[in-house]
DNA sequence: ACTACATTCACGTTGCGTCATAGTGC
DNA sequence: GGCACTATGACGCAACGTGAATGTAG
């Protein structure tokens, strides 16, 4: 029979998380002196201890360990249990990786003082969502306004309710980069449904995953940004899944001065 | 200016955190009402948020996220983080890609219903210490009570003041295994400087890092132990570093029933 | 009247370290 | 009687989510 301190010792585990294992049921000791509370620790334990931190230095959690244990290391559970932690880990070892591939690549432009460095590129999703949709051909990217106009024309009258929150984007069909005769598409979110008119059509957008920047200025700068943006992906090992688009968060109908303009230059990505 | 609830949903950081941000002094809204004490922030903040969820998709601590803004990114300090952050993650990997060999390895002995199971190794270090030591030939293995027998009789009069915690522990200095002839040492953790004796030298013990299993039962038991503490080992990638050796919590003089034996087999090991 | 916002307080999570205060054992 | 040990209880960390209570602006 040991004492904590001893047992401690022995075992390499803190007083404090011997107390705790007892607390929570994970490893009660033996005996425990009735009028003073001593808790004592048989030898035997000791290599229950070890079973307990190996199963920690797999990652398990104190909680999941303790299932385990009750369950007197059941293989089928046990399986189960080792299994999913690989799964964890498998996960985390692509997380990790994605992060370590990223800062690389951050600290490179850092040396080279490249001045892509203040697009700061993350990966998010947007849900389904319902939007009154405009695609159309048009004959350069700067006419994008008249899309706007039409989509605003013809449900002007409808009393459309925005979205919450609302978006309004511009996703370009194009899978390379064209100067003229652009295929682009205008949508805004709304709530509620709508008949279409004769160019805008009402439809649920798919949920998209998309690697973005914020950036705010002129337009000329979407560019440098889609530059960025794509160095990025291609760094961080995701895969593009899609065509390109933006988000107008301040656009020419807030302002007037080019430079308050704030826009999101998104690329779907896989995995 | 947008209000916090239409912030959010632009930036896609729940309002929660946005309060907290401000609360850290990590993202000041632009102006609060002094009356209301609304926040309101400004569309230009919106690519600062995209700074801070960069920072964070590359899993810096908002504390570190707040050091790097407040410095204005500064060339020098930034370099000197995503380094730092760097060497974090590459630690991590091998953490994880370990312990992803160790689950493999586990789930395989789980298969096979390997009995070798039941042994739970871990990682663990000695620090430095110091001890009564006897290093000699014996016979065979179960003669390791000689070692003992002559350690007390060379030291019983000096009073010896045992370390706290006292390790008593048989180290194998034959590289592979022998039947007979063999080289071992026994040591004993003391406290305080004592002279050397015949057979006795007292020394300082280096620190020392071992894959371990404690297990109880006779020592007909240890062969098996070796045996699935080796394989473990090869498993996880850690390389042997140096002679095996043993500590007895529990043996032959604390109790003459083998099956209480509690004895801890270890091999060094490097990285 | 209802929504969005404000504030403060708080608890739960996870695996501990640390400290305070008081009783126990030799 | 003093020192080493034990007990319990609580705070702190990190990064939030979640709630409750209560008050105000539009």
């Amino acid at each position: 029979m040991l004492k904590i301190g001893k047992f401690s010792k022995l075992s390499r585990v803190s007083i404090r998380m011997l107390r705790y294992y007892d607390e929570m049921g994970l490893l009660t000791p033996s005996t425990i002196d009735p009028y003073t509370g001593y808790r004592f620790y048989s030898e035997d334990q000791l290599p229950i201890v070890g079973q307990i931190t190996a199963l920690k230095e797999l990652g398990f959690s104190l909680n999941d360990i303790g299932q385990i244990l009750k369950s007197g290391m059941e293989p089928d559970l046990l399986e189960n249990r080792l299994r999913t932690r690989q799964e964890e880990l498998a996960a985390l070892m692509e997380q990790t990786q994605r992060q370590l591939r990223l800062l690389e690549f951050l600290r490179q432009r850092l040396r080279k003082d490249d001045p892509t460095m203040n697009y700061h590129v993350t990966c998010k999703t947007l849900p389904e969502r319902y939007a009154a949709t405009v695609r159309m051909h048009i004959p350069s990217y700067d006419r994008e306004g008249d899309l706007w106009q039409l989509l605003t024309q013809e449900t002007g009258h409808m009393g459309l309710v925005e979205a919450d929150p609302c978006y309004c984007t511009v996703v370009y069909h194009d899978g390379e980069f064209k100067e003229n005769d652009v295929d682009v598409e205008a949508q805004k979110t709304v709530r509620g449904q709508y008949p279409d008119t004769e160019h805008v059509r009402f439809r649920k957008l798919p949920p998209v995953t998309f690697a973005s920047a914020i950036f705010q200025g002129p337009y000329e700068q979407i560019t440098e940004a889609n530059a960025a943006i794509a160095a990025w992906v291609q760094a961080s090992g995701y895969e593009f899944d899609g065509p390109a688009f933006n988000i107008y968060h301040v656009s020419p109908r807030e302002t007037d001065d080019p430079n308050a303009f704030v826009t999101e230059v998104c690329y779907p990505v896989k995995r």
